[in-house]
DNA sequence: CAGTGGTCTAGACCACCCT
DNA sequence: GGGTGGTCTAGACCACTGA
């Protein structure tokens, strides 16, 4: 028997969750098994239920796979089934390349119509208003454009700008924790593509996100990215039905069809 | 105390569970109190453990939120955060708009390389090809063409093209179930934008996507929307580290760069 | 205070898989 | 048959909420 290690302390059933997420992260390979949760009831010296809301956790997460009659196995860890509050460096560095930026523009203003109806705040409310060039491995990617409301974090541009906006909000203890995005494809301007050193073609992707940190909404920006360098990958899952409760009309990701001209 | 109903048969917490959902899908609305677990106990003659393993699933599914102290609600309908495989015509009506499809190509034909390496099939396999425009109330919004493996279905097309590619394929007994889709934005050629009576503007966005049913691949598909009437919602999860076994170097969501031209 | 969900026990029987 | 997960019981104490 074993008592509670470094993790799980509050808990019984989180320390043995702790204990497994380990042997997942280290010695286990995918398709290894793990050990049976009649042996973790002595290991730890708790009851069934208990290591069972454990392995439950895990499973939902995706972590484990039980097979009845056979045991419990480290699942094949899932293409990753959602898109991702990332940065464009974070997205850069993941892909091998080195991420880069040049700020454009950096100060002050009021907040635009349209910014304020996306922070959801007054209009002229005072933002911290960036514009960055961002380069991979020294080559024009996009052109990115951000509002933060200046009341959330007064000095966050008193250093100059920071490396990683998203970054900045963490370090001022303001979590980005989803977000929204809408895409759109678009002829680019000609100062857009000037600026992405684009020569043949046009087209470019417009990106425009909103990002919340718990219910308040932390920051608006758009990216234009040059159409010939960037994509996205979207993993789909089934469309399955759910169960809807009364009093609905909410949002759902995908395609958005403007109709008809107006 | 009640005893299963029409739906919950084979165990107790299917009872509940089904229970629930019915009062979820019907009387209850956004924040209503469910009964609480220990009422449950009574009105179906189970131990709490066994209510908790049936609201514990709709919690985990979203349908349910715990609120210690007060009890347990009826969830807000999450905006659905993930991309959804779902077909052109649903996503129109979902959004009020009346789908069509016209039909502009349709036969058997050889696969060419890319589809062949993107359906992991021979070269030259038979596939059924199809082109049809899309459009919303009358308006056209893309142009899509899709590859179908003739071997799986060979009559797919005897009684001409059908409605829905995906309907036809679940009437055959192949479910879509996942797919992977790659979104990028470019100039639109002067066929596509005069199929899709594009004026002033030439960008469009092209979404290629494979879908499968279980680990076969089913159909390969490349649809070109008008950059001006279309765009694609997404709501962005946190980025929070995830636990990987041994083993790995999965696709991930997310953003490609193409880095410097080649 | 009474009622709620959160955690936990020490058993039990079943269905299933492998040998 | 022996081990695995799947379901289930009849209690228990705790932390939290709201009146």
């Amino acid at each position: 028997m074993v008592t509670a290690g470094a993790h799980g302390a509050e808990h019984k059933y989180l320390a043995v969750r702790a204990y497994l997420t380990e042997l997942v992260a280290g010695e286990l390979a995918v398709g290894d098994a793990v050990p049976s949760e009649r042996s973790l009831t002595e290991k730890f010296g708790v009851s069934r239920m208990t290591v069972r809301q454990a392995v439950d956790a895990l499973v939902t997460e995706g972590v484990l796979e039980r097979v009845q009659g056979r045991g419990t196995f480290v699942a094949p860890p899932r293409a990753d089934f959602e898109m991702r509050l990332t940065t464009f460096g974070e997205e850069a560095r993941r892909r091998g390349l080195t991420p880069g930026a040049d700020v454009l523009e950096a100060g002050t203003r009021p907040a635009p119509p349209h910014v304020a109806e996306a922070l959801d705040c007054e209009p002229a409310t005072p933002m911290h208003h960036v514009v960055r060039l961002r380069t991979t491995d020294g080559n024009p990617m996009s052109v990115e454009e951000s509002w933060i409301p200046v009341h959330l974090v007064p000095g966050l541009l008193d250093d100059g700008v920071p490396e990683s906006l998203y970054g900045a909000l963490r370090a001022h203890g303001l979590d980005p924790t989803w977000g929204e995005e809408t895409i759109t494809a678009a002829d680019g301007t000609d100062e857009e593509r000037e600026r992405l050193q684009m020569r043949g073609t046009h087209a470019v992707m417009r990106a425009a996100r909103r990002t919340f940190g718990g219910e308040a909404p932390l920051m608006y920006s758009r990216a234009c990215y040059r159409g010939d360098r960037y994509s996205v990958f979207v993993p789909l899952r089934e469309a399955r039905p759910t169960i809807v409760p009364r009093t609905t009309g909410t949002p759902r990701a995908g395609r958005v069809f403007e109709g008809s001209p107006r």
